[in-house]
RNA sequence: GGGAGCUUAGCUCAGUUGGUUCAGAGCGUCUGCCUUACAAGCAGAGGGUCGGGGGUUCGACUCCCUCAGCUCCCACCA
């Protein structure tokens, strides 16, 4: 059968991908192997594939792939993540653009449509991973919200409420007035933002209401809560106040009478010294109203317009009702001055609104003991986090976290199963049956139909921080004390986990509470925290950018593999990947070099009365010893999540010592066949080359393995043992390399001579030079190498150095002698001032006493070769002068 | 405002307890090649006073101080 020159991917992958598939080599039970476990960061049940999700779950199916190919119980559970805001958030706009309103649906009518959208739309993604080859055991893929997982996450309220981890409270939050709903402290993105700095004239009031001519300048970036104010604030230590104590102020516009009260919190400096204290509306005033009793006006509604109790302005949005009563304000003679303000503003990380800081009534989940234990879990080493830098960063947010808020104003995910009695008593049970049991004992007059359960659902984050436990067994989170099931106690804990380091704490800090809560073990051993993927500008990807190419495109016009591997050479762990398409190219190439390799192996003719030459007995030799030492580097490189650096080092293997060296060695004249041996070991490197790169590269190195001898059915490259080192001669490898730079030198040589490769030449070497390797240059170089004590006899001809071997080949009437003295007389002044250098360390007593053996003597050879160096230099410039 | 990290070749990055001729790799660049596996290729070559300054040491890309620039995380100064 006739190859073509170029790899087609097209051809292949769909293939293979069936036949992985139909004979189910990604599927995992548990037996008496050791397990190696991975769980996917399960995508968002709406999103699809990008740059991001590529490194990641490439990344996954290296290091599942090589523990699969290691001879582990390999097994990486796929699936998704109801992801609640997000989900909830497309759902409500494909339903507004088809006209209908959230508003004006019931809560079980919206969810069908949601769910009817899921089971359409969602889990694209999972198809798309099959296109990069990942190898997920499909048959485990789990959705955060199937109904034994969401069972497991309402468990586990109630196991922690019962614990009294959980409490319900009026508290700020942030509120997210597009979504509206309340989000997680972690979900507030702060970002500075240009606003402006309103310096407003609070008259001092008569003491019955009416305006004196006295007044006091507020400083403010959100004029629109004035109506808000429940007070004004000055610093008990300012003198230039103190005027103020006792006194009240009228707010502009509604002429509100407010007190003036006195607080430490007030930074003197800052502004003009005065704070506008707007409990319903701040933080920290809230905190302050708390500490001086006043009372909370809250004035904006759920989508961040003003209400009722604003008295002005009724029913415009926040950002409106600035605009307009700046100029209110100005015309009723209370706005100072205006001044541009950066300041760091609060955004929804789902729907970049303006957060909106808000009491509401919402539920909290108590940290200080998990987090405490969560820190210890990695402070230990029981989890490492790779790279190691993360661990500080870690650490400050487990030492300064504050309690979660799990409630959400939303209908898509888990609905707290908090049930209220008809006098707002509640209680929290994981069913109805058992919630109107529970409220019995409080009235025993209550009837299901009086029990009403919370409107709320829970965090996304409180259901996939049980993920690594629940996708094997749903029942044990929230049953501690549940023996766990038998595919449990196999996988948990997993080997490895892959993720973002965005959501370190989001995810990874909460997966580890859970674990330790309910597993009393860490849920994985290995954290390897990739980067953002970028473009090469550096700039993240975004589709307003438009700058994140699609993959699935990538794929089509390169391959799978291509983009496997173009994405991992340039990915340290932590480093963020500027993403550039060279580097596919990159993989294409290599792609194409395999096959052209396999292309050139598999058009051998078997000479059967052919002997090894020698240069192929040579390269045989070495090539094994190389491929032991490799595989040495290569473990030592995954060992220690050095994937790109393992993927570099077998790049090179194959491209340079095994198409650039070996196959040139090995390699038969044209028309001549190949003997037996050669052909035999050369097929055997080939296929342990096959096998190295199939976890990058799984479907070119499937198809060129099966290409190269007949497979019986349900044989696959993905079950192979993965090849292991044995001993090798380290001095011949090095003697091997000498080979190499001798060929270089020559190679050089026919280059600036311009002496056809085709033409033979001699090559003179030192005695002493490994005589083993000699074949292999004769071959390469296509020189006849002689021996020789000296080669002075002849001034026509160009030394070169390998190591500290003299080199010479002859070239009758080729040679410029002026330029051959000059290119000796600078070798002669480098090598001179390095002797130099070296004698001066060498003379210093300090080094000679001080520093280790080993050094020493390394610079007694340095000292050496350099002499020797310049002595050879000095003998062929002799006989260049003649 | 607090914390962490980064700065090495044109680009992207390695450099693993301070010591092998250690200043590296890949890509790109330059030169010569359509040599029957591969021009998406082959062969060869050039390229950096390791951000600046100071210090410790026999010895510093590596440790310390300092300056400059960049990045990220955390954070309620209105």
């Amino acid at each position: 059968m006739e190859l073509s020159v170029k790899y087609n991917p097209s051809e292949t992958e769909d293939k293979w991908y069936a036949y992985w598939l139909e004979h189910k080599f990604f599927h995992s039970e548990p037996d008496e192997r050791e397990p190696y476990t991975i769980v996917i960061p399960p995508p968002n049940v709406t999103g699809i594939l990008h740059m991001g999700h590529v490194l990641n779950n490439t990344l996954n199916d290296v290091l599942i792939r090589k523990a699969r190919m290691d001879g582990k119980n390999a097994c990486w559970i796929p699936g998704t993540d109801h992801a609640s805001i997000a989900t909830e958030n497309k759902v409500v706009a494909k339903l507004k653009a088809e006209g209908i309103n959230k508003e004006d649906l019931t809560r079980e009518e919206f969810l069908k449509y949601a769910w009817e959208w899921k089971e359409k739309h969602g889990g694209i993604i999972l198809s798309q991973l099959r296109k990069l080859g990942a190898s997920c055991d499909w048959d485990r893929t789990r959705f955060t919200m199937d109904p034994d997982l969401s069972e497991a996450v309402i468990n586990t309220f109630v196991y922690f409420y019962k614990k009294g981890y959980i409490y319900r409270g009026i508290r700020m939050v942030n509120w997210d007035p597009v979504g509206h709903t309340a989000v997680s402290d972690e979900e507030v993105v702060h970002k500075d933002t240009v606003s402006k700095f309103y310096h407003l004239r609070y008259f001092i009031s008569d003491g019955n209401g009416n305006p004196t001519d006295k007044y006091i300048i507020i400083a403010t970036t959100r004029p629109e809560t004035i109506m808000a104010d429940a007070a004004v604030c000055i610093n008990p230590e300012d003198e230039r106040y103190h005027w103020l104590k006792g006194k009240k102020v009228l707010i502009p516009l509604i002429n509100k009478e407010i007190p003036i009260i006195e607080d430490s919190y007030v930074e003197m400096g800052f502004g003009t010294g005065c704070l506008k204290v707007t409990p319903a509306h701040d933080v920290n005033d809230y905190e302050i109203g708390l500490r001086h009793g006043l009372p909370v006006i809250d004035i904006i509604d759920d989508h961040g317009r003003l209400n009722e109790k604003a008295q002005i302005l009724v029913g415009e949005d926040r950002f409106d009702a600035r605009q307009k009563i700046e100029g209110m304000l100005r015309d009723a003679g209370n706005l100072e001055k205006v001044e541009d303000y950066t300041s760091p503003v609060g955004y929804s990380e789902r729907t970049n609104a303006v957060i909106e800081p808000r009491l509401s009534m919402q539920w909290f989940l108590k940290m200080d003991a998990l987090a405490t234990d969560a820190l210890e879990s990695v402070e230990s080493g029981k989890v490492k986090l790779i790279p190691d830098k993360y661990r500080n960063t870690y650490r400050h947010w487990m030492e300064n976290v504050r309690d979660w808020c799990i409630s959400r104003q939303l209908w898509w995910g888990q609905r707290i199963p908090a049930y209220y009695l008809p006098d707002g008593q509640f209680v929290v049970e994981s069913t109805p049956e058992a919630a109107l049991e529970a409220a019995r004992k409080i009235d025993p007059s209550v009837t299901a139909a009086d029990l009403k359960q919370d409107e709320d659902v829970l965090d996304t984050w409180f259901s996939s921080w049980l993920w690594p436990i629940s996708v094997f067994d749903p029942e044990k989170p929230g049953h501690p004390d549940h023996e766990p099931n038998r595919d449990l106690s196999y996988y948990y804990p997993t080997n490895d986990l892959v993720t973002g380091p965005d959501i370190l704490f989001f995810w990874v800090a909460r997966m580890i509470m859970a674990g330790n809560e309910f597993m009393k073990d860490v849920p994985f051993r290995n954290v390897y925290l990739t980067g953002i993927v970028r473009d090469k500008l550096g700039r993240k990807m975004s589709k307003t950018l438009g700058n994140s190419p699609d993959p699935l495109d990538l794929i089509a016009k390169y391959g799978a593999d291509a983009v496997r591997l173009g994405m991992l050479l340039c990915s340290s762990a932590g480093n963020d990947i500027l993403y550039d398409e060279a580097q596919i190219e990159q993989g294409r190439n290599f792609c194409n070099k395999i096959w052209n390799a396999y292309r050139l192996i598999a058009g051998w003719n078997i000479d059967a009365s052919a002997q090894q030459p020698q240069s192929a007995a040579v390269a045989v030799k070495w090539f094994g010893y190389k491929l032991s030492q490799v595989l040495v580097q290569v473990e030592d490189h995954f060992s220690k999540f050095r994937i790109s650096d393992a993927l570099m080092t077998i790049y090179k293997f194959f491209w340079d010592d095994f198409c650039s060296w070996y196959l040139e060695a090995v390699k038969p004249a044209y028309g001549a066949g190949i003997d037996q041996m050669t052909f035999d070991v050369t097929r055997g490197y080939f296929e342990a080359l096959l096998k190295m790169i199939h976890p990058v590269m799984p479907f070119i190195t499937e198809e060129l393995w099966h290409a190269m001898s007949a497979r019986k059915e349900g044989e696959t490259i993905m079950l192979q043992r993965y090849p292991v080192a044995e001993d090798f001669d380290a001095d011949f490898i090095s003697a091997f390399d000498n080979a190499c730079e001798a060929v270089a030198g020559v190679r050089n040589i026919r280059q600036q001579k311009n002496i056809s490769p085709k033409e033979a030449l001699t090559l003179k070497v030192k005695t002493g030079f490994p005589a083993a390797v000699v074949p292999v240059i004769e071959k390469l170089a296509n020189v006849t190498v002689e021996t020789a004590d000296s080669f002075g006899e002849t001034a026509s001809g160009v030394t070169f150095m390998v190591k500290t071997f003299e080199m010479f080949v002859p070239l009758t009437g080729m040679v410029n002698a002026e330029e051959e003295i000059a290119k000796l007389e600078a070798a002669i002044a480098y090598q001179e001032k390095f002797l130099e250098s070296v004698r001066k360390k060498l003379s210093n007593e300090k080094f000679v006493s001080s520093a280790p053996e080993k050094v020493v003597a390394m610079e007694r050879k340095k000292e050496a070769d350099s002499l020797a160096k310049i002595e050879a230099a000095k003998a062929s410039l002799k006989v260049l002068k003649g």
